[in-house]
RNA sequence: CGGGGCGUAGCGCAGUUGGGAGCGCGCCUGUUUCGGGUACAGGAGGCCGAAGGUUCGAGUCCUUUCGCCCCGACCA
């Protein structure tokens, strides 16, 4: 591609509000342009990245011997209210009507078209398992757009979905998928963490996120520097650390704090560290009341004690739902309730909790002598410098863009939608699904997020719009100009993708450029070519610059890269 | 949906107590410069988001409305 002819007009000055570096980036290099909030045009080159990248997904995807489909992105309302998500998913759904008042929906997500149409197609477990995908647009009416096309109202993505007769064969087919998955992440060369997660409004039991690496995420996830241990951080554990207070015990004292009620008031007031006090928190465990204490520095996990105790719902109690005036509810004395504590608290000596008493607290309060816990669970969210529940290694608490999430389905929409097969001893029985995201173009702008510098994008190879910058200083002068024209169809030849910077433009204004657009490899032709026939080469990612002769160019090209 | 802010040239912005529609970038012409966004001169480009009101007079004040952005609860 010429750039004379390249639709490409960078822009120096950018809006103020623009936040995430990608969005910046992707602005002023003229690969996307905002049509209204959340709603972008691809420009030539950010379209081809975009290409790029469905490329590997779709190579990787045949790989495992999925089937490419495409499926409408305009849905009937009735497939939706037989699954019931018609009202389920609520208002990120497009809802529209057609000229005859029939109601209909922009895809946000395509498990009721697949399944309507396996339910139509399928009726043997001779015919199972298979898988079959799609990169299409979907609709999301997302209540705040951000972040250009990393959160964004329509969008690209690859789902695939498989149909199975048995878990056995969708914990085949979900571990396959995970595998293209890791090789799709890998060859795109992103710094990504896989983790469970929660399975929200799609559905299921088993689900992976695939989480990258970024500062403009908008999802928290805790890993370990030395493990292979990563989780959302709503969900992630510790390894607790108990250190002992050296102290002498003291006398318990009951000391007047009108008012006080949080750790900080408490711990001003008295002037002892927020880690001397023992937060007593109460809640509801599907209906049955559990007082929890942690360390007056940490926070409780919900979604943890959940987990920890097997239970569906937990809810904190209200203030009129209890004798004890919440702020001043202790551990000491507390009757005919089950105490959970954090393992942490066991260091604590001489600490301070409320009284069971309206503007009371205990000072000098310890663990065995004043109270004793029911059991102890590490039941407190992770923070920073807490230590791996596997190893015992660093923990890295960092913000993540969500950028591929599988599902064990299950039944969850075959059964309601009647897609159903026959075994081989002639039962009827659901078809077992899993569902498999990708967010496409999504990952256009989280592989930017990793690959910037101060001059712009640093485009990782395999999904560069072009491979090969050529940038002749002096188009003007014909030595220049010829050589580099001669270069161009020699690699457009091997088979290169290649951008000649053909404009009369100064030189400073092509280095700008190049930089910007991050293209892997520059070729510079300029007066060291004109005085002893030297070209330039250099890779957007090094700072060093290899010169060669003229007639290695095309041969040394690949040491550079 | 709650809280805050903004709509003025293609883009980024200024516009004081109500009276002249402006600046920078980009674009067009010319000269100049030529390995890191050259410099100068001239020029084109506007329903001041929309509708209504107050006023002799509205970008500016009032009302309504549409759009956009930021901070919180959701997602590839």
């Amino acid at each position: 591609m010429r750039m004379s002819q390249l639709f490409y007009y960078p822009q120096k000055e950018m809006p103020k509000d623009v936040e995430a570096i990608s969005h910046m980036l992707m602005l002023k290099s003229c690969m996307i342009e905002r049509v209204a909030s959340g709603i972008y045009n691809f420009l030539p080159l950010g379209f081809r990245v975009l290409k790029r990248i469905e490329d590997i997904i779709r190579r990787e995807m045949l790989a495992i011997g999925a089937q490419e489909v495409l499926l409408p992105a305009l849905h009937p309302s009735e497939l939706w209210k037989i699954t019931g998500r018609w009202d389920e998913y609520g208002e990120e759904l497009f809802k529209l009507k057609d000229r005859h008042d029939r109601m209909m929906c922009l895809g946000p997500t395509h498990e009721e078209i697949i399944t309507a149409l396996v339910k139509a197609k399928i009726n043997s477990y001779r015919q199972l398992p298979f898988m079959l995908f799609q990169i299409q647009t979907k609709f999301r009416d997302e209540p705040r757009p951000r972040f250009g096309i990393i959160r964004s109202r329509e969008f690209i993505m690859k789902d695939l979905y498989s149909f199975h007769a048995d878990e056995e064969s969708l914990n085949e087919g979900y571990y396959k998928v995970y595998q293209a998955y890791k090789n799709i992440f890998d060859e795109i060369g992103l710094d990504y963490k896989i983790v469970e997660a929660e399975s929200g409004p799609i559905g299921g039991d088993v689900s992976h996120e695939f989480v990258i690496i970024a500062e403009s995420g908008e999802d928290e996830i805790t890993y370990c520097s030395s493990c292979s241990y990563s989780a959302t951080t709503e969900k992630a554990e510790y390894k607790p650390v108990i250190i002992e207070d050296d102290e002498e015990l003291l006398p318990i004292e009951k000391i007047y704090t009108p008012d006080l009620k949080s750790v900080d008031e408490v711990s001003n007031y008295l002037g002892v560290p927020p880690s001397k006090l023992i937060k007593t928190i109460m809640i509801k465990a599907d209906g049955r009341d559990i007082a929890l204490l942690v360390k007056g520095d940490s926070e409780v996990n919900l979604k943890r004690v959940e987990e920890l105790l097997d239970v569906k719902d937990v809810s904190l109690i209200e203030d009129n739902e209890t004798s004890v005036p919440l702020g001043f509810v202790g551990p000491v004395g507390l009757k005919g309730i089950e105490i959970i504590a954090d393992p942490e608290i066991k260091g604590v000596k001489n600490g301070v909790v409320g009284a069971n008493e309206k503007n009371y607290h205990f000072k000098n309060v310890n663990i065995g002598r004043d109270f004793n816990p029911t059991r102890f669970l590490p039941i407190r969210k992770v923070k920073k410098g807490d230590l791996c529940p596997r190893c015992g290694g660093d923990l890295i608490i960092s913000k993540g863009i969500e950028a591929g999430h599988i599902f064990k389905l299950g039944t969850k929409y075959s059964e309601p939608m009647g897609a159903v097969f026959q075994t081989a001893t002639g039962q009827l029985k659901p078809i077992i699904m899993g569902c498999y995201g990708i967010g496409v173009s999504r990952l256009v702008a989280a592989s930017i997020e990793q690959n910037n510098d101060d001059n712009g994008i640093i485009w990782p190879r395999s999904i560069a719009p072009y491979e090969v910058y050529i940038l002749p200083t002096d188009w003007t002068n014909n030595t220049i100009k010829n050589f580099s024209e001669d270069l161009y169809r020699k690699l457009l030849q091997k088979g290169y993708e290649v951008l000649l910077d053909d404009r009369d433009e100064r030189a400073g204004v092509k280095f700008m450029d190049a930089d910007l657009l991050g293209i892997p490899m520059r070729v510079t032709i300029g007066n060291k070519f004109i005085k002893s026939g030297i070209v330039e080469l250099k890779n957007r990612r090094k700072p060093d610059v290899l010169e060669v002769s003229a007639r290695e160019v095309i041969d040394r090209l690949e040491e550079v890269f």
